[in-house]
DNA sequence: TTTAGCACTCAGTTGATAGGAGTGCTAATC
DNA sequence: GATTAGCACTCCTATCAACTGAGTGCTAAA
């Protein structure tokens, strides 16, 4: 779809003042506020060929322009200018991490806590899961027959414990045996890595102890399988509700309907490119109850593999530009930080 | 205010007749809907009495009748017929306590989101504070310089645990004297009985070793003075938004703030009469933010000792014998849970 | 003391009207 | 040929009056 120039600037104008003023945009205001240098009349026959184009479309047949969704699309894609974070937006990104003692749950609250005063979204994370982590070092601790305390390091420094179940006839002894050999074997490598070395290596050298063995792969899966890992935490509603387009109960509903949902933000956060922030514009997102919404997603990664995501959620008159900076700002210091490379 | 028989029987139908309906109640609908044996004209000279007692008041000249918050309060007091929880109901409670792994944040989360289906409310929770558990063991895992990993079960098998920093003077052989001492001196008690106990009993014994002592204190007091222990934990906001008040958006608004406050929630729940359940009705609640709501809370204990508050928020027209019966409930059992006392 | 009956009040709804914002089209201008 | 001024037209929104109906309060009778 090839606009000239100035039609380009007439859909960039309305995108941005409806952006900005949730309300539809008129011909008049354009020429007023952006020095485009022709009249109203001038911007009303671009404005006609636009709606026709189907980039923007009329409320009512007295009312002004909004975009349609392909026409946020095409402003996304073609209209926007990159914007960074201000330094000072970075300084309080930063502080998430400031914090010493690295557990993963308490850098998971932080984060959406400090996004929320960034955004007007809903800010959406899931993860981190540790599978692409590199293990610095397994602690076992026996708390009662039939229970222990596994402690997990990443070679960054990264915290997670879990309480799990073990058959009771494991004693105090075989544990401080397994912890060994988790750390002799396994200490460097990441959990992905760990289940599949595990056959080749560790079973040839420990056949006398195959029961031993079984125990390993117990803990090891217990700790992968944890089912809470893959929660989606949020945060931002109020904030969101602070939006024009919520001051209609049945949007407030809907949107509590979809914060419920937390399989759909799921398959929300997940469907994201693995390179690059992704933008999802209302009707893009496959699935009904988000039709209303655009998000802004983008992966963060451990050593280069992906462990979760991180998104926006917001109405789809969203500042995307920000919202933009912000995702991809994220998602670079998390993964600088779940990797090591800073601190 | 000494009620008459067919007064009170009267408030009891406009206070249950609104709870259910959330409309005004007229004369009429009493007459037809409760067998009190008289006409229409009677219920509404009986209203006017209680309007002008200031049990119950007029929205407007030609509608029914509402309860007043005093009007609750008697409702509260005198007429409630206190009701159990069906024997499903509490099989679902039990449920929450069903997984093996004791894990306080887990129970947590699950007693919140169970609550959640039995009632409209919004569902908070403070605690458990672990200062009146008692200790059977405490483990700490040396994790990196100057961090360490402090595990703490109790008695009745509920693990905790915390990631803390130490200075980096503190080696792994420190720790685990420190381990040893905390766990031969401290075993049986309870933390607060801990911190009373050090300073006559260990500091003669470990005198040579000063700085040891030190360490110990300030492992425990990283572990007590933990302020995440103190989150006021809560779920069930879509609920609450089903209720017919909240269709409007500036009562929704009203009510995130107060969600966001989390000092005024916490003032909220920990204004509960230690030995029984309590109601707060609109302005009882010592709260501007809150005067549109009720909440009724308990507290729920470990040995007898409180630990923590659990409450529900809904609007002042709320089902308060259900309420009651579930706040008794789960107080109850966590009770019984924490103090081991089944299982 | 209770009740039937009726006048009265007032919120909510409907419908008509006026005002205003914004467009689309036409004819004049550059 | 592109641009623009001007104007008729559309349709949303606000306002006001009239109407409706639910519910009350009061009075007089049972």
């Amino acid at each position: 779809m090839g606009l000239n120039a100035r039609k380009q600037q007439v859909l960039e104008a309305i995108v941005e003042s409806h952006i900005k003023t949730a309300e539809p945009v008129s011909s008049r205001s354009i020429a007023r506020k952006y020095r485009l240098g022709v009249s109203s009349a001038t911007i009303r026959n671009e404005m006609a060929d636009l709606e026709e184009l189907g980039l923007i479309e009329q409320p009512h047949t007295s009312a002004g322009r909004i975009p349609s969704q392909p026409g946020y699309r095409y402003y996304v894609d073609r209209l926007l200018k990159k914007s960074d974070l201000s330094s000072r937006d970075e300084k309080l990104v930063r502080t998430i991490f400031a914090q010493k003692a690295r557990v993963l749950a308490n850098m998971v609250q932080r984060t959406i806590k400090t996004v929320t005063k960034l955004t007007d979204c809903l800010v959406l994370l899931s993860g981190p899961q540790l599978e692409n982590a590199a293990l610095r070092q397994i602690k076992t601790v026996p708390l009662l027959p039939g229970k222990a305390l596994v402690v997990i390091v990443t070679v960054t420094g990264w915290v997670e414990s879990k309480v799990i179940d073990l058959p009771s006839s494991v004693t105090a002894e075989d544990l401080t045996h397994i912890e060994n050999v988790l750390n002799t074997y396994f200490r460097g490598l990441t959990f992905q890595q760990i289940s599949r070395t595990i056959l080749n290596n560790v079973y040839d050298e420990l056949i006398k102890q195959r029961k031993a063995i079984d125990r390993i792969m117990e803990i090891v899966e217990a700790v992968l399988q944890d089912d809470s890992d893959e929660a989606i935490y949020l945060g931002g509603t109020q904030n969101i509700l602070k939006q024009p387009e919520y001051s209609d109960i049945d949007e407030v509903r809907n949107l509590m309907g979809l914060i419920e949902e937390e399989s759909t933000l799921r398959s929300i956060l997940l469907d994201t490119h693995p390179h690059a922030v992704t933008v999802r514009i209302g009707r893009e997102i496959k699935c009904d109850l988000a039709s209303n919404y655009s998000v802004v997603t983008a992966v963060y990664n451990i050593g280069g593999y992906a462990v979760g995501a991180f998104g926006l959620l917001g109405p789809i008159r969203m500042d995307y530009a920000r919202a933009m900076a912000v995702v991809e700002y994220i998602t670079k210091v998390l993964s600088e930080v779940l990797s090591g490379d800073t601190l």
